[in-house]
DNA sequence: ATAATTCCTACTATTTTAGTGGGTATTACC
DNA sequence: GGTAATACCCACTAAAATAGTAGGAATTAT
């Protein structure tokens, strides 16, 4: 049971981004030596975080990427859902809570689902990427 | 970001037993069928969960496995802890919440990690096996 | 003796995740 | 206008984890 690399990279990067909030955009270039993170594989992040606006992208030299809004208008949530897919950790429950076991039961095990799915949830959207700063 | 089925099948094989807990023991032909399981990886799970302890079994025929303890006394945690493996959601964070980022940096990612790994960790380990029944 | 069971070892297939390669389009700056 | 730095795009490969299969041996109630 891991989040993928995907998301630990994409919430550094996120914090980069944050930490120049107002400030010239920052290139992937940059974060990928700072950070030590593959830039090709950064660059595909970035595709998917631009796409559900949560960052903007300028191109060109001395171009980059920042902040769609403010660091405390982004919660973790939104950033882990973009890059970690549909928070649904268990084959039986999808995303929004709704049992969907292949066998249509409602066994005990659903409970546990159910509850764990909450926690992991109500703990990424209670925090605001400006928490980390 | 997905428990395995591992886990799910585990659970469902386990809330059997516990259903069972001070009567016959339950055989794992009899599991799979129930629940649809191939009954050969079932069986790879037990073998695991008796390591643990958390099950008994016996040999031969009408043998089968049972609960080793009043499932009161069996967290979810450990089950999922066995079949799952370490409870360290990230690549950075160990499954006792230490940090073990391999650029040895304490980023404001970590708080994260760590928070939402207890979130799941102290969820799981307040369920029993017995509040499923 | 037989059939039902756990237990053991090895192998294969599938899926997911991570990472690479080779470019094009755009733009600040000299 | 040339150059270098950037985002952007598509396709491919590599590695790891997960899921599932195969063929048995050992044990035991009946």
């Amino acid at each position: 049971m891991k989040f993928s690399t995907r998301t630990t990279y994409g919430l550094r990067a996120m914090i980069k981004l944050a930490a120049n909030y107002n400030k010239a955009a920052v290139s992937l270039a940059h974060i990928a030596k700072k950070e030590k993170i593959s830039q090709k594989y950064l660059e595909r992040l970035f595709v998917a975080l631009k796409k559900e606006k949560l960052v903007l992208s300028e191109k060109g030299a001395s171009g980059g990427y920042r902040l769609a809004r403010d660091p405390k208008n982004i919660r973790i949530y939104d950033i882990v859902r973009v890059l970690e897919g549909e928070i649904n950790p268990f084959h039986c429950v999808n995303d929004k809570g709704e049992i969907i076991c292949s066998q249509k039961c409602h066994c005990g095990a659903t409970a546990i689902l159910i509850k764990v799915q909450g926690a992991i949830n109500s703990t990424l959207q209670s925090m605001k990427l400006s928490d980390l700063l």
